[in-house]
DNA sequence: ACCAAATGTCAAGCGTATTTTACAAAAAAA
DNA sequence: TTTTTTTGTAAAATACGCTTGACATTTGGT
């Protein structure tokens, strides 16, 4: 699972921490998402569409080998 | 966390077992996501979105009780 | 060159989403 | 009414998102 979290976390000059604090998780989860290691729950991920307020198909990139849950 | 998957499943005329198998899932999670039991992984509303082509924001309802993860 | 902030890695643990199996109730069909 | 399909419930096991804490590396400013 790709995102564009840090694309958007660059363009809003905002830090892995300062987002972490806003979207209510450890900076650790923020890392792990921006480095596609592992899914965001849907709550998460609505989360951090409304921080940068689009919509969670324009962040998370869905391919074919996310076929698994 | 509210979902309209029942009301698009009625609307498609689809079992349960068909969605299920459709999104690579069981029939027990289908069965939970229907009655709020709990929220659904990023990937699976995804899946069942594009069975349903909407999008996901379309079909999960967030309200402020979902704040926690 | 130095210092501090920002980013990254690793490993152990907790909570919860999802699976599995088996069975019960309701609805539809015959 | 009987049979089959669909929907629901319950409990135990597994998988994985997320946390915590400690430490390493990179980046930028002075």
């Amino acid at each position: 699972m790709q995102t564009k979290i840090q694309e958007l976390r660059k363009l809003k000059k905002v830090t892995q921490n300062e987002l972490a604090d806003a979207v209510n998780v450890t900076r650790q989860t923020i890392i792990s998402l921006e480095c596609g290691r592992y899914n965001a729950s849907l709550i998460l991920a609505h989360k951090i569409a409304q921080f940068f307020e689009v919509s969670i198909e324009e962040i998370f990139i869905f391919n074919q080998e996310d076929e698994n849950l």
